[in-house]
DNA sequence: GTCTATACGGCGATAGAC
DNA sequence: GTCTATCGCCGTATAGAC
């Protein structure tokens, strides 16, 4: 008992080390076994399979982080502070996170419909309370669109997929890793004004 | 040398329906070797590694579908008559091949550096034709924004990315199949006008 | 070209001894 | 809890018959 809870951690620790040095699937357990300084089959005996340690690792990191976003989602602020507020947060964290962009790739390329299971995964996404808060705009004319589901899944897209190809801006842009910042640090002033942009009833 | 052309089609084809169905990574060498009929060893004999068969079928899919996203942006049309085509264009290309979204989310999942050596990876981005347009119109002061590397990126996020979560979406909104494809279908019209609206010049 | 047969090292997972 | 030893599968490769 005294010693489980460490050697659990190092496993954990070791496997989230070499999840962001190499990648998920470029990452054997018996690597992250040798690493955590331990045996393969004590690997197996805290975390059933690869899978599962992938799923806790996961599970934690977008806890720690989905907390804020969904503060914002169910805030009282205005719709436009409320998008601007959520826009910048959420680069920030993907920016600061490079495992949780590789993360979210891995699974989505994983199995398209066990991505239910994952429940954790809908922290990510819209709450109710925004969404109750899109269509009450509209009723009230002080918005243009009236589905809420296009503009969540819009601002989702401009948030994340940049992240998703980002080798692929950078090469063809020939950017640098402080260019690529910059790119980002546009972004988070440029989505925003987008989205609400797209709100606007026309004059 | 009748029948190799032959064959060769047929572990092509096996591995493309294979990979469809059940991801590249889920499907081993020995289970397309079986459902084209032949041996593990001719599998070897065509196509040295599955990462070649991989690149084969992805190139061959890529370059299918990117010749017509390549003449759109570089035609002589009006930028925003090019937005609305090439969106529309897009969106069912990859409305009608699922495998292709799963390859692009396969590599994109894969080692981020080496994007690079997949050069047909790049007729799914921007060509200089259409870059030149875009600086040009700002130039003129047709349009509002000036950076073209964060109008393609948006375009192409709001195109790609919700293929991508695809089973997030329909799950988080109880959509059937039916549902997801009107959802794309009014896509088709509402991206194009939202990237367009982020053009025009403010009154 | 196509086949059978076999082998290699690496993988994820597990049985069973301690 | 922790270990050793082993299983079955994987991708890849090759030798040799037809």
């Amino acid at each position: 008992m005294a010693k489980s809870r460490n050697t659990e951690q190092k496993i954990f620790d070791a496997a989230t080390e070499l999840f962001l040095e190499k990648g998920v699937d470029r990452t054997s357990v018996r690597e992250i076994a040798s690493r955590a300084g331990i045996n393969l089959a004590l690997m197996n005996y805290y975390f059933r399979s690869k899978e599962n340690l992938f799923y806790a690792i996961f599970t934690r990191l977008v806890q720690k982080n989905s907390e804020e976003l969904i503060r914002i989602l169910d805030s009282d602020l205005p719709l436009n502070d409320k998008v601007r507020q959520y826009v910048g947060v959420y680069i920030d964290m993907l920016s600061d996170n490079p495992l949780l962009v590789s993360f979210v790739m891995a699974i989505l390329h994983r199995s398209r419909e066990r991505i239910t299971e994952m429940k954790v995964i809908s922290s990510l996404y819209a709450t109710e309370q925004f969404t109750k808060q899109l269509l009450d705009e509209g009723k009230k004319g002080n918005i243009r669109r009236t589905d809420p589901t296009q503009f969540f899944v819009d601002m989702l897209s401009l948030i994340a997929f940049p992240f998703a190809i980002r080798a692929l801006v950078m090469d063809k842009n020939n950017f640098s890793e402080a260019d690529f910042q910059e790119f980002i640090r546009i972004r988070k002033k440029h989505v925003p004004e987008m989205l609400i942009d797209s709100l606007r009833p026309r004059s």
